[in-house]
DNA sequence: CGCCGTCTTGCGTAAACCCGCAGCTTGTTG
DNA sequence: CAACAAGCTGCGGGTTTACGCAAGACGGCG
């Protein structure tokens, strides 16, 4: 006997997801759907969920948010993600907030039928983590050292694509203004931002901070949820001053 | 005799589109399908398709720049854009493509059914333009100029977004810098970028320039596509000397 | 313990940015 | 035509960035 709760905008994926429930868990009784993340965070406190398909990308609410609010009542509930995109902000974004120990899956839209009945059996059976190969790569980078951004260079990153001044990070990091500077500098290096500025002539230069968000838009180091969570967080920082 | 071609990223959505204009379209013969926009284009070319559906957001390549193309080698096309999201990003790149007099139309996925068939039988069979209601205020709203953006005022947006300098921006758009930066102003204006800067405090000020493009993409006045796009076209331009 | 690498900080400078002020060129309107 | 709004431009100056240089602080490691 189980129950299992789907959070998805797309009603055709809803239902895709209905069915693949059905088939890959015979023992599973009931399965309940919300079209949206508050729902969703509803429908699982209301029935204790235990067992969770989350969409990431959601317009009234995503599911990063949802599942942290989820996971802060019960961190034990399973979730599994399903998405579109393999994006280094989404995978940075649930890394850091799934529970020590909780079981979770990460799988891309783009999977098979296959591959998608197999993940859930092994997280909500096993309690096994099933994270796709696609989006494993990137988590090992960013977690590695390998040409990956260090913590505090993402959150450096995040600062000035919200449009902090170099004296607001400062005093929102407990950090000189100084040093500040030097972590934009590590960064401008890592984005690669001198190449293609300088490039040789004087002319088309670019402005470094303004360039650095760009880059790292369009490598998907951020997108539009992370940068959403990220004005909230600074939001509530500036009213508790 | 009809022949309707649908381009789209994701199989369950294809699907949908192809029941679709079976049921909506019984004189349309034969459905071929794309996954994504450059195999469509190939499609167009090689089948002369009189009457696509194309979704906005793909991976590969995305509707706009394929509908672009498409256009330009017979512009007498019709198109019907099936998209999830309504961005003013979006609305603003589809209006800048399409030729004099061309019939197309721009349909939400979160449409019913019922609107779905009747845009399909209104865009291929009556040459109507059909757009949806949420779609159009936007449209109306950045063409005409009640609280919304002129096009100078878009270009410099999109300009700063890129993370070109004043000095780089003049040159490209053959202005004086002082101009450059006027524009500016009126654009952080418009975005209010002052009211949540200045507040009153002078400790969390923000980088206006920065802060502008956030601004932006948080109002979906950006998003990662029309980057995508600018950047091309940036670096196009770069080229060129 | 001394050596070394990484991180932080202050000082100083050149460049870029933000913007008020004022003169000019337009297109529009009575 | 006069008048007026709207946009372009140069000038000047206050602020913010970007970054080299150099002096500590901290943590391993032989």
């Amino acid at each position: 006997m189980m129950k299992v709760l789907i959070v998805e905008d797309d009603p055709l994926h809803r239902s895709y997801l209905h069915e693949a429930v059905n088939a890959a868990l015979p023992e599973c009784d009931t399965v309940i759907e919300a079209e949206n993340g508050t729902v969703g965070e509803k429908l699982a406190r209301d029935h204790k969920s235990a067992h969770i398909v989350m969409d990431l990308q959601m317009a009234n609410r995503n599911g990063i948010e949802a599942a942290r609010t989820i996971w802060k009542e019960r961190p034990e509930t399973r979730i599994l993600f399903w998405s579109n995109y393999s994006d280094e902000a989404y995978v940075r974004g649930v890394s850091r907030i799934v529970p020590d120990g909780a079981a979770y899956g990460y799988v891309l839209k783009s999977a098979s039928d296959e591959r998608l009945k197999l993940a859930l059996r092994s997280i909500f059976i096993e309690s096994q983590c099933v994270i796709d190969r696609e989006v494993r790569g990137l988590q090992q980078k960013s977690l590695g050292q390998t040409n990956g951004f260090t913590d505090s260079e993402y959150e450096i990153l995040v600062d000035i694509a919200l449009g902090l001044t170099d004296r607001a990070i400062a005093k929102r990091r407990g950090l000189s203004l100084r040093s500040v500077q030097n972590r934009l500098q590590q960064l401008y290096d890592k984005l690669d931002v001198y190449q293609s500025a300088g490039d040789d002539h004087e002319d088309g230069r670019f402005n470094l901070r303004a360039r650095a968000v760009t880059v790292a838009f369009l490598r998907k180091l951020l997108n539009y949820s992370a940068l959403e969570r990220a004005e909230a967080e600074l939001q509530e920082w500036l009213e508790g001053k």
